[in-house]
DNA sequence: TATTAATATAAAAATAATCTTATAAAGGAT
DNA sequence: ATCCTTTATAAGATTATTTTTATATTAATA
């Protein structure tokens, strides 16, 4: 797979409302599934679809707590950068 | 539209590696239609379909040159943070 | 071990994006 | 005006993504 490959499917993995949403929750700190089906009142088998494709991407990872899993940002100063230039840039 | 959704639109129009390989080549100045067509060697109708998706989405404008349409980055300065970002992040 | 809670996965249905082909529109040249 | 070149648009076919529903898996706990 190219760069420009790579590029791009992580683009589109961030392309969707409510994984864009995601990664701006995660800016806070880690969430559980369920949090995240709550927070962003989506159904559990969307929550964990959505979570999977940025886990995929390299954009979340996570840890099992138990009976939870808790996603978190691999890079969140990344994120942040790019949300930034995204929403900032004059 | 909220902010969020206009910003994963943002990326979803970039998050196709022909979209994003049209950007890149963007850098380096404008392009028409047809230079776009036969530097990504795709078809015509595809390549003004791809470049109106991103002009819907802000990231190019165009302007007639007589019987050429040139298109060019709207901000070439965040199209390159932003592949900064993506790719030379460590 | 049976039960419960949380998450993942599978399969189908619904929706959206992409590509192709054909045609239209717009402008220059003859 | 007619023709040629370039670009845009429309319509259909194809493919991909998203959502839903149902079920499986995993781990804790009674």
């Amino acid at each position: 797979m190219s760069q420009n490959d790579m590029t791009a499917s992580y683009l589109k993995a961030l392309g969707h409302p409510v994984r864009l949403m995601i990664a701006r929750e995660l800016i806070h700190g880690q969430k559980c599934v369920g949090e995240v089906e709550s927070t962003l009142n989506i159904r559990q088998a969307n929550a964990s679809q959505h979570l999977s494709i940025l886990r995929i991407n390299g954009i979340v990872d996570c840890i099992r707590k138990g009976n939870l899993k808790c996603y978190f940002l691999k890079e969140p100063k990344k994120i942040e950068q790019l949300l930034d230039i995204l929403e900032r840039y004059q």
